[in-house]
DNA sequence: TCCACAATTCGATAAATATCGAAGTGATGG
DNA sequence: CCATCACTTCGATATTTATCGAATTGTGGA
């Protein structure tokens, strides 16, 4: 059913510390476009007031909502914005 | 705070059921947009297979969220799409 | 090889939440 | 004015969740 994906992703970005976490990846996305480098975690985590277990907690919940995909590269954890279904998101938030 | 508001929002739409009665509030929202009636709660509570209690919480939740907004029509309940804040939402989603 | 660092897993806890049934409120039609 | 209907409030409960500190894993540099 699409009502219960589309409420796994709202429920991801319902705790004001993970949306600030993935509004961070986004614009990391964004940002680094052009070299495609993607969003180095280890940067964001010293940005928070949060500990690292819960940031790991975080993507993980991100990561199950499909929001995001991450990526291992050597000792540091990429993050990556699903675009496809920010995009179905935002499609069922329009209105018309 | 923005993100503050912003998750409260998210938080409104990230339990299936309560999703599910936003979007069929939108739904009645655009169909009855010539004549301007809003949305009767009575129909779609009888479509839902949970009990007015809960339909009465999410409602007050959504509200809360400033995503609807309820208003008393004799017996009835009549519930509107806050278009505002519903595009802040898009606006917040949209990538670049 | 070992150390330091990044991240994860584990176990615990306090707080929030979805849902229910029962009782309450307030308006309407008979 | 009373019965009914639409909705709300209350009190309870089981589940989920955010967060922590401690311990663990795995990688790369010295």
């Amino acid at each position: 059913m699409k009502t219960k994906k589309m409420a796994k992703v709202f429920k991801a970005l319902s705790n004001p510390n993970r949306l600030e976490l993935y509004l961070q990846i986004v614009k990391k996305h964004e940002t680094s476009y052009k070299t495609n480098c993607g969003c180095l975690i280890s940067d964001i985590t010293n940005s928070f007031n949060i500990g690292a277990p819960t940031i790991s907690h975080h993507l993980k919940e991100l990561t199950n909502a499909e929001l995001i995909y991450t990526e291992r590269n050597g000792r540091y954890l990429v993050a990556r914005v699903n675009e496809e279904i920010v995009n179905e998101v935002n499609e069922l938030l329009k209105l018309h």
